[in-house]
Formats: C-alpha cells, structure tokens, sequence
RNA sequence: GCGCCUGUAGCUCAGUGGAUUAGAGCAUCUGACUUCGGAUCAGAGGGUCGGGGGUUCGAGUCCCUCCAGGCGCGCCA
C-alpha cells in the first residue's frame, strides 16, 4: 500500500481504516441495506478515551438523517460489510452509534520502524509542498530593544515557520521595519538621543516628558559622543536630528537582531519600510489604487475606499500635505509580496494592530490580490509575574523587561516555551519564579528532563555492552505492557501533530504534546525495566527508547528548545 | 456606541473543528525505589464549561442575547 504523505504511518492506518469503512458503506448500500447519495465525508478520529478502540468512527450518526434509520442500525450493516483485514482486530459498535476499532499490534511496530529509518526526518511530510508561505513577525519599531511581548511574536512566528518547513512548504521568515522617516514616534526617539547626547557632553537640557527614559538611550548617545565628540553641539538642529534618528535607529535594529539570533530567530529578509518610499513603490501603488477606481480625494487628501471591501470606513493613502501614511507604504510591501511569488502570507501582529486587519486585506483586494491568502494572528498581550507580583511595563518610561533580560533571567528554553505554551488569543501570564525554578512544577524542565533520562539511559547500555538493535530486527512482538503501547501510539501522533499545528496554526498544540509525551515516557520508564533480564525484551525496549529519544528531540527542536543529554 | 479577543476544577490553561464518561499541570491529601537519573510514578478529592434562550438525535464547541475583563476604533505607526 502506497504511503499518501512520507511519514506518516499513524495517519496511514487511519486511512486504512478509512477505506475499510468506505467499502463497507458501499457494500451495504449495493445490497440495499442503506440508501445515501454520493460517499459521505468519512472522518476517523483518535478517541478521547482508549477505552473507545484505536480509532473510532462517527459516520453511522452522521448518515442517520439521509438514510432514515437510527445511528446504531446503520452501524451494524456498516460492520456486517467490513471485509476481512490484516490490520483491524475487532470492532465494537458503541454510544449513540460509534463504531470502534481496534487495531492488531503489527501497527504499533510499524511505528516504532518508522521512526527507526527515519531518525531527524520523522515527523516530516510533503503534505504543504505547494505552498509558499511568508511569515511577516516581530517587526517592532525600531526605537527600543525587542520587548517580551514582541517575543511572544516572534515565538510564535519562528515555530509556525518551522512547522511549515516539516511539511515541506517553502518558508520565509520577514522582519518589516517601521523606519519611515516621517513617523513621529522614530522622531521623538531621535530627539531623545539628541538630549542623552547633548548631556554626556554636560550641557544643561532636559529630557522633555514625553521622551525615551530607556538607559538604551543613553547608551546610543553616549557612543556617537565616544565617535563624533562635540561635533554636533552647535550643529544645524534639524541636520543633527535626522542624523541621530537615523543613526539610532540603526543601531537598535543591529540591537534587536543580535537579541532575537540569541533567542534562535533568524530572519531571511529585513524588510525596510522606508524602502518602498525611496524606490517609489509606495506612490506606484497609491496610482494603481487610483487607476483601478479605488480612491478619491476629499479636503486635500487621497482616500482609499476600503469600505467597499469590508472595513468600517475608508481610509486615508496620502495625507494632505503629500505625505503618504503608513497604510500606503503597507499596501505596497503587500503586493511586493504577492509580486515575489508568496502564495500563502501569514502577518503575526500583538493585539493592539487587530483593528488594522480590514483595511490591509481591503488594500490587497483593491490592488486586485487574494485577500484571502494573507492570515493575519493576532496574539494577546503577555504580562510579567514576579513573586506573583505583576511587573508594570512602559516603553517609553524605559522599565521595560527586554529579550534579552529575559533570557538572562530565565534561560532561552524556558522563554521559548512560556511564550509559546498559550493559544494566541488568550492573554499569557508570564511566572518569571516558575520558569526559572528547576523543579517539576516548570513544564520545561519536566519535558527536557525525560529526555536527558533517555540519555542515561543509552548511556548506561552503551557501557554495559548492550547493543540496540534496528527496529526491523528487534523483538517488537515482546513490546506489550499498556505503558508501552500508550506511549507508541503517542511517537505516532507526532507527524499528524506537526500538520495540525502548521496548517491549523496552531504552534503553541507543541507544549502540551511535549508534556503527553514526556509524561507517557517517564510512565513507562516506571513501569517497565529497560535493562534487565530477558536480553530480546531489553533490546526491544532499548530500540523503543531510542524511537522516543528521537521524536522528543524533533519535537524540542521544533519549539527552539535544546534537548539536553544532561541536566 | 461599534469591532476583535477572552470567560472551563482552588490557580494557570487544553479541549482533535458537534459526538462514547468534559481533560492536563500546579496546589491539597495519601502512597511507591536494596536495580537503568525520585528533577520520577500511582491514587484521591475538587466542575450549574460566565448567565439565559435557540438550532440539533446530540452543544464547552454553532446562532442570538445579556454580564464581566482585555485590546482597538487618527490625514499616528
């Protein structure tokens, strides 16, 4: 039987199953014991409870309203027609009308091969192999260092690109920096560098209220004096601004990239904003706009009609001084996009953008592109706990908690983890105490600890002579306590887990997968000696540790997480 | 006022796209190693899934409404 996606044994039974269930129906139907149009949607899925079977089916009650019979009759002549099989052992008919399977073992060994031959590349499909997917993320003004929610940005974003990468997607990670000149914010940033600046060389100036307090600040001004001397003091203000805004800027960008190559996020492009202005994208696009009837000009400015696409109003392109507004320069990076061959684009935005949404899909199908492939995650703010105290953050007032004080404070795993653990769109309490602690308390440690055991483990056999056989010649067949089964069927979950969380979007499924996982492993290691008496049941067992060593650390590795062989 | 998000065990949160008996971690209590890492495992208690309607054979899940909290609603970005 032909594998439909590399990989995937557990999702090869279920289409097994399937099929077994699509010819019964078929069957029944032929001797007019059901009547239905057409082959219903068959979905089998991994009950909650494996009391239910390996795989359960609901189809008897999906098909009782067109068939007009109760679910559990549909059920028997589903059953009555299942042919004979070398893979199911049983089934049951239960509850309302649900049909369970229960496999023979050959499947779990199956497994347990699998992952044997395929080593790193397990988990690994081909299932997003014509997809081209953008991930646009953390793209933080570049007016302060990468703050702990940016972070949780790019988490998210890092993992989902390399969810996609296992499933064989072309992936490009994109920071897009907010560096137009005429932005406000980048302004006043500049003005405060010019302030730092003017005070390292002991002029009297007050930083004015609305400035930067971040000693980040400082920092800047201090070396353009270390560089430059007083050379700026008495030069021409605005001059001196622009130079400081934009020398400021610089330097927080390379600030901000060596944080987030330290937290493991490296990004393909830095995509400048200020880029599109100066290539004159920017008024290209505003013309097309304009050419395709999609804007008019109302007290002086030039408006998009985004309303006609579904937002709330429209909204304004060029301001009426001729300035073009940020939205302008956002529809040309947009259809850039587009333009450069992306087919699937995902923006991952904090919660105070979400109402930006509307208009950027609205600017992209005016522009005459597929809306509908841009995917904007919107993730909900983090708040820091420390001592279960809640730690109050301001940029401008510099208290912020930086990237890289986090990862200072908490280590690069466990702030990986924590900010992925959660759905996007529930807020995120971030326990500062707990994700340092080295107990079981700390998800991390639990997860990572079964994988250093696991380490110990084949250490030990490695001294003691044992040899661990290839998974085709191990005794599978001795692998039978409950313990070992459960945890078997869990490393075959996982290339299925990584196509759900990727085309789903769902990176932060990972965590809680990785504590089923560690948790079924330390279970079995409890329960079942590994080395020990019987020499085939060791090695069966050794090659079943090492089948978990393997989906553990690609699991690990696909979170950014290390997967230590100590601890 | 309008829009988006959230509300599930004491706490923090999952919940496989409507389905068999609502789950996990932590916390609390009770247990488990003369052998591979006890940074572990087992068991127990604990729930009107924010309230109320509705659709359905069946709703934590879909629809309506109300309540509470967060975030937005600019010719800022």
């Amino acid at each position: 039987m032909r594998r439909k996606v590399f990989g995937r044994i557990s999702v090869l039974a279920k289409d097994r199953v399937t099929e077994i269930v699509q010819a019964a129906l078929t069957s029944a139907r032929d001797q007019g014991l059901l009547s239905f149009e057409g082959v219903p949607e068959i979905t089998i899925e991994v009950p909650r409870s494996k009391e239910h079977g390996d795989f359960s089916c609901n189809v008897a009650m999906a098909l009782a309203r067109e068939a007009g019979l109760p679910p559990r009759s549909i059920a028997e002549h589903v059953v009555k027609n299942i042919a004979e099989d070398g893979i199911i052992e049983r089934t049951e008919i239960a509850g309302a009308g649900f049909i369970n399977f229960y496999l023979k073992p050959g499947w779990l060994h199956d497994i347990v091969r699998d992952i044997d031959e395929q080593g790193a590349e397990y988990g690994r499909s081909d299932a997003g192999k014509d997809l081209r997917v953008l991930l646009e993320f953390v793209s933080a003004n570049p007016n302060g260092p990468i703050t702990v929610a940016s972070a949780r940005g790019g988490v998210i974003g890092d993992t989902l690109a390399r969810l996609y990468e296992l499933t064989g997607a072309a992936v490009a990670r994109e920071y897009y920096i907010n560096d137009a000149a005429n932005s406000t914010q980048m302004i006043n940033f500049g003005k405060s560098v010019v302030v730092r600046y003017l005070q390292e060389l002991g002029k009297d100036v007050e930083m004015p209220e609305d400035g930067y307090q971040g000693d980040y600040v400082t920092q800047i001004a201090r070396e353009i004096a270390e560089k430059d001397g007083d050379k700026w003091v008495a030069a021409d203000e605005e001059q001196r601004l622009t130079e400081f805004t934009r020398r400021s800027e610089a330097a927080m960008i390379d600030q901000q990239r060596e944080d987030l190559e330290e937290f493991g996020i490296t990004f393909d492009r830095w995509f400048s904003e200020r880029s599109l202005h100066d290539s004159g994208k920017v008024k290209e696009t505003v013309d097309l706009l304009t050419e395709r009837g999609y804007t008019y000009e109302q007290e002086g400015a030039v408006w998009l009609r985004s309303s006609a696409f579904g937002d709330d109003k429209d909204r304004a392109l060029v301001r009426s001084n001729g300035q073009p507004t940020y939205i302008a320069a956002d529809a040309a990076y947009h259809a850039d996009k587009f333009r450069r061959g992306w087919n699937k684009l995902i923006n991952i935005w904090g919660a105070d953008h979400h109402g930006y949404v509307p208009r950027t899909k609205a600017a992209i199908a005016a522009l005459g592109y597929p809306a509908e492939e841009l995917d904007v995650i919107i993730y909900q703010t983090v708040r820091l706990f420390s001592g279960g105290e809640l730690v109050m953050m301001s940029k401008r007032a510099g208290d912020v908690i930086s990237l890289s004080e986090l990862m200072r404070e908490v280590g690069r795993d466990a702030a990986r983890y924590f900010l992925l653990m959660r759905s996007y769109d529930s807020p995120l309490d971030f326990d500062l105490e707990l994700a340092k602690s080295e107990s079981e308390e700390n998800p991390i440690y639990y997860v990572q600890y079964a994988h250093a055991r696991i380490a110990a483990i084949l250490r030990k056999a490695q001294e003691e002579g044992w040899s661990v056989p290839a998974a085709g010649d191990a005794h599978l067949e001795l692998i039978t306590e409950e313990a070992e089964t459960d945890l078997i069927k869990k490393l075959g979950s996982w290339p299925e887990e990584v196509a759900t969380a990727a085309f789903q979007h769902e990176p932060h499924r990972l965590a809680p997968f990785a504590i089923d996982l560690a948790r079924l492993f330390h279970k079995f290691y409890t329960d079942c000696r590994v080395l020990g008496e019987d020499r085939l049941l060791s090695e069966a067992r050794l090659t079943l540790v090492k089948a978990t060593r393997t989906v553990l650390a690609n699991l690990l590795n696909t979170m950014g997480v290390s997967a230590p062989e100590r601890m």
